[in-house]
DNA sequence: AGCACGCCGACT
DNA sequence: GTCGGCGTGCTC
């Protein structure tokens, strides 16, 4: 086409690390949110026009072509743009998180036709209890308003959390809305789709990241299309182009899986609420053990709240009680008190299940030579090799990096000289078998189960009694209902509490506490045992006396005058080079750069959490500030006075969740 | 993100 | 003497 004939400039994002949309020519006026292919450098790109003014200096090459596809609905556009101001990302680098994976649904699809729109709201559903029927109502209301809320639904385990917010589900499906709700691990969460199907009578449309192209892009356009009226996803699902979108729902919101670790480093929980305000739609926090963050928004009024403090159906809450590893401890080179062996054998005597809860992938996790003391440490990053004796390999959990087990100790050359140190799930299943060589033992840690088929072959076996003793990782403390298991056995509950991370008193009693929740979900009452090294540490006596909210209480009293989060912002800066001269100059010249004034600190640098991590050197510093200073400005600031070579990156992580 | 360009090590 | 490593730079 000649460049003559092309009267207008249009404004295009493109799915790169651009953070401007470039200037391209077209022959008409082109809408925002039309997506276009466009000729970039020797190659095409598919992007979408966007709001901002078209450049009118830079010179331009015609769009190659308007694709036949919805406009991205507005909502979408103004919240691709919100999270990369709040993120510091890329414009570009948010949008390809809603284009990439789906981008090619440009094309008009043929083949298989998937059904999207099944979900029928006036299928007959379970029967809710009253506290149920309660709250299912006001979520209903806060549906039909049409308009922004966001709602804390607090349910103890097993109090059927999931049949009221599907309540709102069918709300929304009668207003002719979408929905969707986002899951810490959608590829897992057989359960949660068989109950939905019940409440339904259909499945939802689902969307993680192991979807094959072909279903990704036809759901990607069903949605679009307004087809798919209920979403079930993983945190990318938030950046879907709904059209149409009625509600959002975050199911085990405290979870840390929704936070991004890296790319885009944003929290599914937090952006679904700011998703939820462009979109105009109500937005729904769920969990048994609400974040700090979600408790305070509740308190300060920012957010409704809805309790559901019993269990449903009768069920009760186990039983809770610690085992003084120091009066009680395990026979030599074992890990399970003589207390626990007994507890399980009593519960096999009877004829229920048991799960033993140990959150540590493989055999152990350190290996040392008995000669000279040396361990088996990654090359690349900072940390032991795993041994993993189910794939006979030596594994680093950061990078993947894996070695079979050394004949001689590469440090003095002693043969056969390796011992394990310390319990993962295996060692605990070989300790299993010496102890029950007559029951069924099933693992369940990612090694082992690797996707939703496994999955829902694994909570098959449980639930139809062809396991014994179930032994996993954090795998299994959260969703599942096991109405035989009533004996949960934590082997160690210490673990995550060392460390001095912020929130690893809260994780470590939320974690715990999903995980006992497996417990007596049925007509048999359940027992949890906690097997520590101090029962009297706050955390594992919140988890005896079962009072969260007390727990919490004293979590903000803790974090209030230091104004560390909910009560200020954090943000990381993480410092990474390949020489760590380098990383080590660049951060001490971000230091020195730093921001001050008052309400503003600066911690650090200091060894990133992994000090090495995939051969990259790593340093860290922490910008803490008071609630009401835009931390972002500060940032963009600190890092446009600093000169920082090109070798050295420089990421930015706002509300950073994991950190020392 | 791709992809090209551009200077330093082991090989047909 | 070349093939190829990935550091640096550019894309409207």
């Amino acid at each position: 086409m000649e460049p003559s004939s092309l009267s207008t400039r249009v404004s295009v994002l493109l799915p790169y690390p651009f953070d401007a949309p470039f200037t391209y020519a077209a022959d008409e006026e082109l809408p925002p949110g039309t997506l276009v292919r466009v000729p970039l450098g020797p190659r095409m790109a598919v992007g979408a026009v966007w709001a901002d003014a078209p450049d009118e200096a830079v010179k331009t090459k015609p769009i190659a072509e308007v694709l036949t596809f919805p406009l991205l609905p507005k909502p979408l556009m103004d919240f691709i743009d919100w999270v990369a101001a709040y993120t510091l990302s890329k414009r570009g680098d948010v949008l390809a998180l809603a284009l990439k994976e789906s981008l090619l649904a440009a094309h008009p699809k043929r083949g298989k036709a998937y059904a999207f729109g099944g979900a029928d709201p006036a299928h007959p559903g379970p029967t809710l209890s009253p506290a149920q029927a309660t709250a299912a109502s006001a979520l209903r209301d806060s549906v039909a308003a049409q308009k922004f809320s966001v709602t804390l639904l607090d349910g103890v385990t097993g109090s059927g959390k999931t049949e009221v917010y599907l309540e709102a589900v069918a709300q929304a499906l009668r207003e002719q809305k979408q929905a969707l709700v986002l899951l810490p691990e959608i590829a897992l969460s057989v359960q949660f789709l068989q109950r939905f199907e019940r409440r339904f009578g259909a499945a939802p449309a689902v969307w993680h990241s192991e979807l094959t192209p072909a279903v990704r892009r036809e759901t990607y356009r069903a949605v679009a299309e307004g087809r798919a009226n209920v979403v079930v996803g993983a945190r990318s699902a938030l950046f879907l182009p709904f059209p149409n979108l009625g509600l959002i729902v975050v199911d085990e919101e405290h979870e840390s899986a929704f936070k991004q670790e890296d790319g885009v480093m944003y929290n599914a929980r937090d952006m679904a609420v700011v998703r939820a305000r462009l979109s105009a739609a109500p937005c729904v926090l769920v969990s048994a053990t609400p974040s700090l963050e979600s408790v305070e928004n509740a308190a300060q009024g920012r957010y409704a709240r809805l309790d559901l403090p019993a269990r449903h159906g009768g069920a009760v809450l186990p039983l809770v009680k610690a085992i003084d590893l120091r009066e009680n401890p395990p026979e030599r080179g074992k890990f399970l008190s003589p207390v626990l062996v007994a507890a399980v054998r009593e519960t096999l005597a009877r004829g229920e299940q048991a799960m033993l809860f140990l959150n540590r992938r493989g055999y152990a996790p350190l290996t040392l030579c008995r000669h000279c003391g040396h361990r088996l440490a990654c090359p690349h990053c900072t940390a032991w090799l795993v041994e993993h004796r189910s794939h006979a390999r030596l594994i680093c959990h950061h990078c993947g990096h894996s070695i079979a087990m050394p004949e001689k100790c590469p440090a003095c050359d002693a043969e056969n000289s390796f011992v394990p140190i310390g319990p993962g799930v295996e060692r605990i299943a070989e300790e299993v078998a010496e102890l029950f060589p007559e029951a069924r033992a099933l693992v369940m840690a990612s090694d082992h189960i690797s996707g939703p088929k496994q999955a829902a072959e694994a909570a098959a076996r449980i639930t139809d009694r062809d396991a014994d003793i179930i032994i996993g990782t954090q795998m299994v403390a959260k969703g599942w209902h096991f109405p035989h298991l009533t004996l949960v056995g934590v082997v160690d509950a210490d673990l995550g509490l060392a460390g001095g991370d912020l929130r690893a008193g809260e994780r470590t009693v939320q974690m715990l506490h999903q995980v006992a929740g497996r417990a007596g979900r049925a007509q048999a009452p359940g027992m949890v045992l906690l097997q520590s090294f101090s029962p009297e540490h706050p955390v594992i006596a919140a988890l005896l006396s079962g009072d969260l909210p007390e727990f919490m209480a004293q979590e903000a009293a803790q974090r209030r005058p230091g104004h560390w989060p909910p009560y200020g912002r954090l943000a990381a800066l993480i410092i990474s080079a390949t020489d760590e001269r380098l990383a080590d100059q660049a951060a001490r010249a971000l230091s020195r750069a730093a921001p001050h004034g008052p309400g503003i600190e600066v911690l650090g640098p200091a060894p990133a959490p992994f000090a090495l991590l995939r051969g990259r050197f790593r340093r860290r510093l922490l910008l803490k500030t008071a609630k009401h200073i835009p931390i972002q400005t500060l940032l963009r600031d600190w890092l446009a006075r600093t000169d920082i070579p090109k070798s050295v990156r420089v990421d930015a992580d706002i509300d950073p969740v994991s950190f020392m």
